[in-house]
RNA sequence: UGGGGCGUCGCCAAGUGGUAAGGCACCGGGUUUUGAUCCCGGCAUUCGCAGGUUCGAAUCCUGCCGCCCCAGCCA
């Protein structure tokens, strides 16, 4: 395969990870992880932080573990750890290390014996709206709990109870003891383990208490020897709590806390790793929140987590895009902390440009009409060779059958053509592609006027490898043989949105107002006959159509069905509406 | 009104005190048996605004303005 180097370009997170390979911080290491919790499938913007994560490490000599941060159990599901590893491997990307912060439950239970004997957290059995209305608001500080001042055995006690699974769910949190005045709110004591007595999908019915994101994950880099985590801008506000957790704890200098992973046999090097934010990566026309990719899969608003129209990574593989393109997408886009939008168009523009490389040509009708060329004798058959690509020589050839009754696309002929329209008029000349030159002499209509079939004449000076195969001609139209033609179900795929922000809903419109009812056309195409062997996931251009796959599930040799990637770009189409 | 971020071309984005990279889009032109691809050229006297420092500022200072995030026992 061709290893395309795409310009790479400087980014903040870059410049950190260099200086501090310069300043050896890290002791020269660097380390990262792509930390997705399994309560849904991977989707465009994950693929931002896959390739951000295992791209740093890779540039960098460094390593990059998949970590699923199953915390939160009933959300969480084998199903989706499963699709996770699939996905990010089909990225072109394969872990040093496979984790799950749930591997680390007995690091995090130490842990919080330990902030506890310092004094530092606290069982609280405030309930859950009570807790919020201690907290305060954004303009106004919290207010102590009053069961905060616990003594430290009265706080190991019921905690350890709390582990022992005596407390019904939700009945007691455990919480640090920060500020309940701090401007910060992620300060205000927050919650760090919860009573969920509820089955895990990795440790069963082992533990009936759960941490918390912002005290499980910080253990959970520093315990992977993590040097740089990665992580997006709305944790910006946790930073503090996560520098305060590892700060107290001092993992690497506390054997003790990870006594349990030496145990298991589970590598360790404890760090105190960096958290660095960068903004998301969103795209318009599209939805990328897991609720809402959730919605439209359950409530059947399109056929599943991989449906060609859904921005999921198995939802564009199965459309067609590559994971080549997706790569180079993200480092055209860059990494910053900026907010922004990004036109799906310059995705579609990296999907292009990987296929117009990769992809064998074809040729394939599927909005048809029939041109019979009355010169050739009604059982005229022969087989044309064509290249599979106009600028690489290695694709090869393949061969084509031709005869006197062809499809052409309806688009293709204008009776009464419009100013600039320069393919078959009457009475006018185009290319047949690889044939030669036909002239409409008669146009066929039914009894209500509608056209149904071009009558022409191929004019043999022009065929392709006779002298006279230069002439110029102002428009080469693409055909499949009538008598050869493979029936096929095509999937004509648009944006699964009629507008560039589907989340917008000033007007009252929800997300859902906005799906495109065009966003999916089914028709019956006639494909040229070596595309019956086409193998699913191998990619070809339709000659002036477009990028086609076979469908990835459904697609037989019995029972072509492809799918369309992307169009190809028609400035003419562009101009002329 | 508290805290944390961000503002460079239509959309992304380099730039880190020395006189505005690049990509996409767009507009011209060339090649072409895909109106594709490819190639060439054009496209910010200006960096949210206003002051200030400096020989010199997108880069430093001050003040405004705008946008995003935070009040889950979600991540």
């Amino acid at each position: 395969m061709a290893t395309e180097t795409p310009s790479v370009t400087n980014n903040f997170i870059r410049q950190i990870v260099a200086a501090d390979n310069a300043s050896g911080k890290h002791g020269g290491r660097v380390v990262t992880r792509f930390p997705p919790e399994p309560n849904g499938y991977l989707h465009l913007g994950h693929a931002k932080s896959i390739c951000l994560n295992f791209g740093i490490a890779a540039e960098n000599g460094g390593t990059c573990n998949l970590r699923f941060d199953d915390t939160n159990p009933g959300k969480e599901e084998i199903e989706f750890v499963e699709a996770i590893k699939t996905d990010v491997r089909w990225l072109g990307f394969e872990w040093s290390k496979l984790r799950h912060a749930s591997d680390y439950f007995e690091v995090f239970y130490l842990g919080a014996l330990k902030l506890i004997r310092l004094g530092l957290a606290y069982v609280d059995d405030l309930d859950a709206e009570q807790v919020r209305e201690y907290r305060g608001t954004l303009t106004q500080p919290g207010r102590p709990s009053p069961f905060r001042d616990r003594s430290v055995e009265e706080n190991l006690d019921l905690f350890q109870r709390m582990r022992a699974g005596e407390f019904a769910d939700s009945s007691r949190t455990m919480r640090a003891k920060i500020d309940m005045a701090s401007g910060n709110i992620n300060l205000r004591d927050p919650a760090i383990y919860r009573i969920r007595r509820v089955p895990h999908q990795n440790t069963g019915d082992a533990w009936p208490i759960y941490p918390m994101y912002d005290y499980a994950h910080c253990v959970s880099d520093a315990v992977e020897g993590i040097t740089h985590s990665l992580c997006t801008l709305e944790f910006e506000d946790h930073r503090p709590l996560y520098d305060w957790f590892l700060e107290e704890l001092d993992l690497p200098n506390d054997a003790s806390l990870t006594q349990p992973l030496r145990d298991a046999g589970l590598w360790l090097a404890p760090n105190k790793p960096q958290q660095i934010e960068f903004a998301r990566g969103n795209l318009d026309y599209t939805v990328m929140s897991k609720r809402k990719l959730l919605e439209l899969v359950t409530d059947k608003l399109v056929d599943g987590w991989d449906d060609p129209r859904m921005p999921t990574l198995s939802g564009v593989r199965r459309r067609g895009f590559t994971a080549n393109a997706i790569r180079s997408f993200w480092e055209r886009a860059g990494v910053t902390k900026q907010n922004s939008v990004i036109e799906y168009g310059v995705l579609e523009n990296c999907v292009r440009e990987d296929l117009d490389a990769h992809a064998p040509r074809r040729m394939a009708v599927l909005n048809p009409l029939k041109l019979v060329l009355t010169n050739l004798p009604a059982d005229h058959e022969e087989t044309l060779t064509f290249p599979n690509h106009p600028k690489n020589a290695e694709f090869g050839t393949r061969v084509v059958p031709f005869s006197r009754e062809l499809w052409i696309e309806r688009d293709d002929f204008m009776e009464t053509p419009v100013k600039g329209f320069h393919r078959l008029v009457p009475n006018g000349e185009v290319r047949l592609r690889g044939v030669g030159i036909i002239r409409c002499e008669e146009v066929i209509k039914d009894s209500r006027g509608a056209i149904v079939e071009l009558h022409c004449t191929l004019d043999p000076s022009t065929r392709q490898g006779s002298p006279g195969a230069d002439r110029k001609v102002k428009g080469t139209i693409h055909w499949v043989s009538a008598k050869h033609a493979l029936d096929a179900e095509v999937r004509l795929y648009d944006r699964l949105f009629d507008v560039p922000d589907p989340d917008d809903d000033a007007d009252g419109k929800t997300y859902r107002d906005h799906l495109n009812p065009e966003s999916r056309r089914v028709v019956r195409g006639f494909l040229e006959p070596s595309l019956q062997d086409a193998q699913a996931e191998l990619h070809f251009q339709f000659e002036r159509l477009g990028y086609f796959v076979p469908d990835r599930y459904n697609h037989s040799r019995d029972r072509p069905v492809f799918n369309r990637t992307v169009t190809l770009r028609d400035s003419w189409a562009a101009t002329a509406q």
